[in-house]
DNA sequence: GTCTATAAATGGATAGAC
DNA sequence: GTCTATCCATTTATAGAC
């Protein structure tokens, strides 16, 4: 019980580092803050912070972590949100949800997909953490007939690119946002199986 | 002359530095490297190069404008290759001359188009050279009924995509690369004007 | 677990001699 | 234009007291 609760206090002033951490990767970027910002925001001073990690890297595969399993629960909550319907809305949904993620949060794009900050690279653990929503994305598209390895491939390079477009050169706008159901269109008019149109049954 | 040529030589000092820091971000990254190590590559030491660039910031717009110099370059040479060609080969030709040339050199892709370099934000003039190649892409879609805004939003995306997607998944492969042609084909499909299709006259 | 103090390194930028 | 010398700020990380 006494080790129970420290280990809790423990864990959750971890994740207090880290959303502190990513509050500041909001506001100044990705790499614009230092770790006495990080302990500044939670109350400490810095070299407590290593009670919890053992250098900057540490926190940022953290985050890295923390980063997917948010995905993964979005992912998770939209499949619920898709009980029995059409293979087909699904797909659409995650393209909109997983575009809308990326939007919302630059530094997180950046960490979690652009792979921009020099020298991080994440854990095993972290990584195979990693994986699950892409094999979510994975499942949703073999759902609609188009798992294959290239249907996947074009699909993520559809949706990132759109994601980053969006951020790069039209921060806060939707110029490449509201083109996100234009572009699934287009992917499905391409690959799509027949037998799954709308029309055909 | 004496003029001129004193001129001449500060540019070509200029050249140098531009291009030891490209070496250098290709090898370590486009923040990895100090005003220090790109002194000693081109024989200098720091301070001197203050001489030629008020400061790092000013060194990295003059490499941005040297990458979308180097890319209308491309394009120009490009245009020139397809004199007489179908439109639509022309399309296929700057797609994969696009994602070539991001992929080629990550560190570029990040400072050109990725806005990942914090702080950084071109100049007025280099923002000007910059709008070039991309007035050119736009040209080229529009011979092939493509030029809408929409239609050539989505085409930067889709190419942009592929290529982030390469170099930050698949760094030295082609699993992304060899997805151009077939994108195009997808987007061409759904976008091409019925009367240029092959086939049609 | 948290602190103060500080090491150790980095790196942009300036002063001023030559 | 180039150099040496140096400033100054930043920042990661450690030592050791409490």
């Amino acid at each position: 019980m006494r080790l129970s609760s420290r280990g809790n206090r423990h864990l959750a002033v971890r994740r207090d580092i880290i959303e502190a951490a990513w509050r500041l990767a909001r506001e100044r970027g990705l790499a614009g803050w230092a770790l006495r910002d990080v302990a500044e925001a939670v109350g400490m001073r810095a070299p407590s912070l290593y009670v919890y990690f053992d250098n900057k890297f540490a926190l940022y595969d953290a985050m890295f972590a923390d980063g997917y399993a948010a995905l993964l629960a979005r992912a998770r909550q939209l499949e619920e949100a898709h009980q029995g319907a059409a293979a087909v809305d699904l797909v659409r949904a995650s393209a909109a949800m997983f575009v809308d993620f990326c939007v919302e949060d630059p530094a997180r794009l950046q960490l979690l997909f652009l792979r921009t900050l020099p020298g991080f690279e994440p854990s095993e653990e972290s990584y195979a953490l990693a994986v699950q929503p892409f094999a979510a994305m994975v499942d949703v598209l073999t759902t609609a007939g188009m798992g294959r390895p290239e249907h996947v491939d074009l699909w993520t390079a559809l949706l990132s690119g759109l994601a980053t477009q969006q951020v790069s050169n039209d921060p806060g706008g939707d110029r490449w946002r509201r083109l996100v159901d234009p572009a699934v269109d287009m992917f499905l008019a391409a690959h799509l199986p027949p037998s799954l149109r709308p029309g055909s049954n």
